[in-house]
DNA sequence: CCACCAGAGCTC
DNA sequence: AGCTCTGGTGGC
């Protein structure tokens, strides 16, 4: 009889520990008792001694005979790392890394593995591929991958994943599985194939960094910058970060690549930037200097320039597809402030809120988080909030008035873009040219038609946003929008702004290392990622906030509070595990009553 | 008489 | 959070 500390899927933050009758082994599973039910977990360490603390009794629990354990050593060590960087705690990183179908399968697994483990020691390195085009990425990739033992290549979204997938040689298609981006059985079952090493090499979207290959020699990160590999919802990870510290741990080769670095890697490795857009691709225009666009019953500022309006009849000439972006949706767009001018932003991701007039509601156009719309600006309390400003919709007129009749103009529509038909369809009406009015997420038709033209209508509204992360993000949609899908650079990108061809625009001739500099330069000043760890707050009562404000101030951090939204805070640290242990008691289970805090780890 | 539910209570 | 136990309601 010993003591063994279990992982036990859930809100706590620590593990739970149990006496066990029979053998236990780390990274086995272990069906517990827990409260009045039962639930599997996965076996941490031990023998143990009894942990401090009171108010318990330790319980028999009883481990699952599966003939191995069902998480290699490195899958259990990244769980627990996860867990702690990430301040969610093991029991969220480890629902993340095992499906439940899988942790809870009621029967004993057979042996998973004939596979012969890995042949070659491993050496841990780091190999930087920033190529603009993906072409000159994606070939070096499958490079990698024939040459690699085992491999795991990681894309922020699904549908790249897929694509690449495609185009994978059959020999090494036949050894490799597309990581289902669902749960349910498509996900057990690959589960089952990476655990048993039957493949080997796994590509897939953000959920595919735990798959769980029993060793791995290579593991390749694409737009590694890419703010797809934090996830929407609870646990907030990044997979991205995840995939780099599994080849550490792994002690496998670490491919991070992309369009342009993340500041971190950019920080750490100062890869070269070897493209940048010509200068002649590039305009810049003042927005002041455009005019309004008149269209009925919009009272707005919104101005477009002649550039604009004969860039876009010079690209339909050439029987190519003008797209015109706009971060903001809706008729009646976002809800501005009549005194400072500020809009109100998405309390969740800092998108921008457009106003739902028939809801009397708000709702973000990146996340769709919806509002109440608040009675004063949040920014200076002023009082008039007004839905003035014109969006997308409001732009349709002055587009369809420039193009020819036969020359279809549409706004992008996200539920148009999946399916293969859709696609289709869509590259079809599009054969000839067109004008297409979207926000960021129209990107993605880069991929499907020949833009010619990128115009970007209001490019300091991303840089508006309160985010630290506001000029990266308006500077790398600028980028894409230049290189995504644009194998030659015959594609032009214009700027209408009112500072032009300043501060990040300059990125967009001379490269992302002069904007990086830059930008490095200020967060270090002002200790913010990559140089700090920022942990964000969101407490579920005043009062909780408090106490976590006061706790943290007691062991030496500076917790910043913009005040709005009310209950999120922030606080900069070197490393997670500090605050992770100021954090832990307000995760400690008999605090459930009060509801548990939610945070957001920001690295880069 | 029991199916169905919302709320309470508990968690090494 | 996830589970079960509780007690009330309402259908027939």
């Amino acid at each position: 009889m010993s003591l063994w500390d279990v992982n036990v899927p859930g809100p706590w933050w620590n593990s739970l520990t149990y006496e066990f009758r029979e053998n236990a082994e780390p990274g086995g599973r272990a069906l517990v008792p827990v409260g009045k039910g039962f639930r599997y977990g996965i076996i941490e360490r031990g023998p143990v001694d009894r942990p401090a603390g009171e108010g318990f009794s330790i319980r028999q629990a009883r481990a699952v005979s599966d003939a191995e354990p069902l998480l290699p050593q490195n899958m259990l060590q990244l769980v627990s790392w996860t867990g702690k960087t990430f301040l969610c705690g093991p029991g969220e990183a480890l629902k993340s890394a095992a499906p439940s179908s899988i942790l809870s399968f009621p029967e004993p697994f057979p042996s998973f593995s004939d596979n012969p483990g890995r042949t070659m020691p491993g050496i841990y390195e780091e190999v930087f591929l920033y190529e603009c085009r993906t072409r000159n990425r994606w070939i070096p990739f499958i490079d990698r991958m024939e040459k690699a033992e085992t491999v795991l290549v990681l894309f922020p979204e699904q549908e790249m994943a897929s694509s690449f997938f495609d185009l994978l040689p059959s020999s090494l298609r036949d050894r490799t599985i597309l990581w289902p981006s669902a749960g349910g059985k498509k996900l057990h079952n690959a589960w089952l194939a990476a655990r048993a090493g039957s493949v080997s090499g796994i590509v897939g979207g953000p959920g595919a960094v735990f798959a769980p290959l029993p060793f791995l020699s290579a593991v390749i990160v694409d737009e590694e910058s890419s703010g797809a590999f934090r996830s929407y919802n609870k646990p907030f990870l990044n997979a991205r970060t995840i995939a780099g510290r599994r080849a550490l741990l792994e002690k496998a080769s670490l491919t991070l690549a992309g369009r342009l670095p993340s500041s971190r890697v950019y920080l750490r490795g100062r890869p070269a930037c070897t493209e940048a857009a010509p200068r002649h691709s590039v305009r810049y225009v003042d927005i002041r200097k455009g005019f309004a666009s008149e269209t009925p019953g919009v009272e707005g500022n919104l101005r477009l320039s002649d550039a604009l309006l004969s860039e876009t009849k010079n690209t339909l000439a050439r029987g190519k597809t003008a797209l015109w972006l706009l971060d903001r949706k809706g008729y009646a767009g976002e809800v501005a402030c009549e005194d400072c001018g500020n809009s109100v932003r998405c309390p969740r991701c800092s998108g921008i809120m457009a106003w739902e007039e028939k809801k009397g509601r708000l709702r973000c156009s990146s996340c769709g988080t919806s509002r109440p719309i608040p009675e004063f600006c949040p920014f200076c309390r002023g009082i008039l909030l007004t839905g003035k400003r014109p969006g997308l919709e409001a732009l349709f007129p002055v587009a369809r008035a420039i193009a020819p009749e036969d020359i279809p103009v549409m706004l992008w529509n996200e539920s148009r873009r999946t399916g293969k038909k859709n696609r289709l369809g869509l590259k079809k009406e599009l054969a000839t040219g067109g004008i297409v009015l979207g926000t960021r997420a129209a990107l993605a038709l880069c991929d499907l038609a020949e833009i010619g033209f990128a115009a970007w209508i209001d490019a300091d509204g991303e840089t508006r946003s309160v985010s630290y992360q506001a000029k990266f993000n308006a500077f790398s949609m600028a980028w894409e929008s230049f290189w995504r899908g644009n194998e030659g650079t015959d594609r032009m990108v214009l700027l209408q702004s009112r500072r032009p061809g300043t501060g990040w625009q300059r990125g967009m001739v001379s490269g992302w290392e002069k904007f990086w500099k830059d930008e490095l330069a200020e967060r270090k000043e002002l200790g913010l990622p990559p140089y700090f760890f920022l942990v964000e707050i969101s407490a579920r009562s005043a009062e909780q906030k408090e106490s976590i404000m006061s706790k943290l101030e007691e062991s030496g951090f500076l917790p910043m509070d913009p005040g709005t939204p009310p209950l999120i805070f922030w606080v900069a640290a070197e490393s997670p595990s500090r605050v992770h242990s100021v954090l832990a008691p307000f995760f400690s289970i008999g605090n459930s009553r009060k509801g548990f805090p939610e945070i957001k780890v920001w690295i880069d």
